[in-house]
DNA sequence: TAAGCGTGGCA
DNA sequence: TTGCCAAGCTT
């Protein structure tokens, strides 16, 4: 590409403004990390990259209180990509437990299979390798790259899009989706240095798991309030449009859940007449999920065998 | 791009 | 109680 020395600015590039006040951000955010950063087992020296793998993964979607346990047990129990692998999808989804979305498990175990056979057993420390994997997308695999790796990666999950919302752009919420518009905002603010852009990236999490937070942000223990260009403004309310919630109950993931829930349970095959019953919905929906459930390969078997996890 | 995909806790 | 939210990914 050639080298661009005159003419507009890129058109998503950030302001001046709002890069001026993230570099205020960077030296409070740690101070505040060094004294209230949670000791969580993936973040000790000693957890290798697999850990904190399977740490991200568990992560996605479910708050930290409920993986801890799952976690703990799961790296007792495979500690090495090909100790998963060789155990199989369904001993994984029966140890994932309820942590939701177990096809998560599913990929963890083909990730795993992934990593055995194409990476020497070792998990990738190259960023794009890990994009590659089953189930890692562009946050988990910058999360691995800087969290179990200590490269400089652009990391951006729901805290730091919406530490960044509020201190950098003033604005109570993030969009309702990640725009191309925050990914340059949090690339641009990013340190230079690998091993300060890891403390950034790991402190912002941080802050907007404990005190940034969605919901009542706890603005008077905040180390940004000072530069916060939220609190600046006033700390108005959200502008967006009205976030959309999941429905839940009568839906086809309760259906799935509760199936998977019974396969999980269960000590053997269960007939198609118990695993209907277990969905708690109708026999049309029933139907569906079931069909669904064994597709992704979250069930196995037919009418005769039954049904079971996955083997 | 938007919708589908689990589960539990909290206000 | 009901809705919102939690270290997203996939199609």
């Amino acid at each position: 590409m050639a080298a661009r020395t005159r003419g507009p600015a890129p058109r998503r590039a950030p302001d001046d403004a709002a890069l001026r006040r993230g570099a205020a951000l960077a030296a409070p955010l740690a101070h505040w990390y060094a004294r209230h950063a949670r000791d969580l087992p993936w973040r000790h020296d000693d957890c290798s990259p697999w850990g904190v793998l399977v740490s991200e993964v568990m992560l996605q979607q479910t708050p930290v209180v409920r993986v801890l346990p799952v976690w703990t047990t799961w790296m007792e129990r495979w500690p090495t990509p090909a100790d998963l692998a060789d155990a199989g999808p369904g001993a994984a989804v029966r140890a994932w437990g309820r942590l939701g979305y177990p096809r998560r498990a599913l990929r963890l175990v083909d990730a795993a299979t992934a990593i055995r056979d194409h990476h020497g057993g070792e998990v990738p420390s190259d960023e794009e390798a890990l994009r590659s994997l089953p189930g890692i997308g562009e946050y988990t695999a910058a999360a691995v790259a800087a969290f179990a790796f200590g490269q400089r990666a652009v990391v951006v999950d729901t805290n730091i899009r919406r530490v960044q919302a509020r201190a950098v752009s003033g604005r109570a919420l993030p969009a309702p989706s990640y725009t191309a518009a925050e990914r340059a905002l949090a690339t641009a603010l990013l340190p230079a240095g690998a091993a300060e852009s890891v403390r950034w990236n790991i402190s912002t999490m941080e802050l907007g798991a404990l005190v940034c937070t969605a919901r009542n942000p706890a603005c008077g223990q905040c180390p940004l309030v000072d530069p916060c260009a939220w609190v600046a403004a006033g700390s108005p309310q959200d502008d967006g449009p009205p976030r959309r919630g999941q429905a839940w109950a009568g839906t086809d993931r309760q259906a799935r859940g509760r199936i998977v829930q019974a396969l999980r349970d269960a000590d053997g095959p269960l007939s198609r007449e118990q695993v209907l019953t277990a969905s708690g919905a109708t026999e049309m929906q029933a139907e569906r999920c079931l069909s669904g459930l064994l597709e992704d390969g979250l069930a196995e078997g037919d009418d005769h065998t039954g049904y079971t996890l996955p083997t």
